[in-house]
DNA sequence: TTAGTTGTTGTAATCGATTGCACTAAAGTA
DNA sequence: TACTTTAGTGCAATCGATTACAACAACTAA
């Protein structure tokens, strides 16, 4: 009795008397139909409650009106509000997103990216693992002419579209605001300098000391990993130093709080003797009993326009391929972490 | 020259000379192929870059190998982890991941599973809008024999399957929790009682309360929602009282950090004055500087159980579905906002 | 030598929707 | 009245892979 009785155009044929095909255009509201004829299909459609098969459709026409999105883990706060941003934009359009989990692993990568072009997607959205250096496995999606737009952490392959925030000036914000604050002996905590966005905000960091004319102590750039205790073992080493910092820029919200706790069990006071600035806006850096500044890379902004890039890409001239790059301008929420001036 | 040159069994059997059949025959390792026109077969294949058309393949066997995830928001920590388990189980058997958001709204709720039934899904997971109460949207998927698995927010339908956790459970360990920390008087910010979770939370709160004979003053008992505000109003609500709570136990972790800011502008001192426990076990609670004791939910753990008990349910037999409810055990992390033994 | 196996491959239908081309009947024109 | 348009439909091929059934060759048994 539950039989699963999935309704074609046949069925409908069949009942009315007419032609698939009469069928078929009259749903798609074909105008070489009378509107007769219309108007009982989609009666009779309606009646039978026909659903049309996107399957068949999606082979005929060669569109599944699916996307993947690539990204390290899923559960990461930045990447999955990007991915809202991308459903919230593709969604009206008729598009489902398919997600899919790199684990920081480019050998990942490479399968997913396979497998995604397998079931014909209609383009993809990544941000490449850390480790990623060769882009064959890009490169493919190219020659198979399926639209690949980057967000966040990106690669040069020509003719690929990327959306990023601005690292360079989210660094330079950051620093800025807290030359501004009085500090004139500003620690960095970079992540691993081969990364692009970690080598931007440092890039952004240096060019703020510069033009303010504040010297940038040589070993007061520290790499650290996204991990609390990494921040807490680098204040560690910088106050075993004579010259102790007044501020800690942190390309990570995680190293920052690390940071914090541990100044904390040294009795510095912050923000009055050291100011502290995130990179991510993480949730948990506004929730603190001393909310952390921070750089927002408006995730969410990010997956629309990564979006939109794609619509473009794919509504405009199938032959002319065009690599579109948008870079979004980064917001600084500063919070009592480094705002001296409560 | 970029040309997208799909190559098919077609383009393999003209070059070979032989028909499609026997080459859909040999890259299907089918039985009756003789050894050598299967390698030929392979070794043309790969040489001419052959990838299967897996929508071809969906269209014949009406499996896409695709599953749908309908949660409220993507870009909540506790439901993209859950995702990401069920990402993680389902991926090695080949399936992809399309995720919807509800926006806690059944309307959208509707349209996503009508969406996800055209696109042939071979299956749909989903974590209901806290306002639907009507199942029919659901029915339909029943109907159409597609399976649908629950998690942590479920209707009851005849037929379908859900993995949630022991919402009972985790209300009375917390409130055994306080309960052995000495407290007396303790007060519980629930959500909105209508929603299956909060209610037994709630009554896994009063259980525990019977079951050690600590009166459960009703007053003590406050519906929230998941804000910061709401936990704080709920506080000054409680300590406008002449006796006042020891205790809190709040069914969000929001309303149980509002709780706490609250009760440190008030100068009260926790643990030793109040304990506060909340429930979700969010990233922030054990990054405060006085980390939160929280129940977890195993999210990760949820979906992995989820995808576990659909691929039992598509790979048993089809015609017999079998309703499995799965309950997992909620784990209490314990940490400074209730640990009065430090 | 003939009938019966066994192994291998081809033919053609199928999944469901779309669409170029052909055809019919009604309407318009001279 | 005879001829051209034009609107409305149907036929059949197509998208790419799968598979029941048929066909055929080679080989075995009688």
């Amino acid at each position: 009795m539950a039989e699963k009785e999935k309704v074609t155009i046949y069925d409908i044929s069949k009942k009315l008397g007419i032609s698939a095909a009469t069928v078929s255009r009259a749903l798609n509201n074909n105008s070489k139909i009378s509107v007769k004829t219309r108007e009982l299909v989609l009666k009779t459609a309606a009646e039978m409650n026909y659903k049309q098969n996107r399957l068949a459709q999606a082979l005929k026409s060669g569109k599944t009106n699916n996307v993947g999105v690539i990204v390290p883990y899923i559960n990461r706060n930045f990447f999955s509000s990007v991915i809202r941003g991308i459903e919230e934009e593709l969604s009206p359009h008729g598009y489902h997103v398919i997600i899919c989990q790199s684990h920081e692993d480019v050998q990942n990568e490479v399968k997913q990216i396979n497998t995604l072009l397998n079931t014909q997607v209609d383009g993809i959205f990544m941000s490449v693992a850390k480790t990623t250096q060769d882009t064959a496995h890009i490169q493919k999606a190219v020659a198979e002419n399926t639209p690949l737009v980057f967000f966040d952490r990106k690669k040069n392959v020509p003719g690929l579209s990327s959306v990023t925030i601005d690292d360079y000036r989210g660094g330079y914000l950051a620093t800025e605001h807290l030359i501004k604050q009085g500090c004139k002996r500003i620690a960095h905590f970079s992540g691993d300098l081969d990364v692009e966005i970690y080598k931007n905000r440092h890039a952004g960091y240096l060019a703020a000391m510069k033009h303010y004319k504040v010297e940038a102590i040589e070993k007061f750039s520290i790499q650290v990993n996204s991990k609390l205790e990494s921040g807490a073992s680098a204040v560690k080493d910088l106050w075993s130093y004579d010259e102790k910092p007044d501020a800690i820029f942190s390309a990570s919200d995680y190293a920052a709080l690390g940071a914090i706790q541990e100044l904390r069990k040294m009795k510095v006071k912050i923000p009055s003797e050291v100011c502290v600035v995130g990179f991510s806006n993480e949730p948990f850096t506004k929730y603190m009993e001393l909310p952390i500044t921070s750089v927002d890379q408006t995730p969410v902004e990010m997956g629309r326009n990564a979006a939109k890039v794609f619509l473009e890409q794919i509504e405009g001239s199938k032959t002319l391929t065009i690599e579109k790059k948008v870079v979004l301008a980064p917001e600084l929420y500063i919070r009592d972490s480094s705002n001296r001036k409560l």
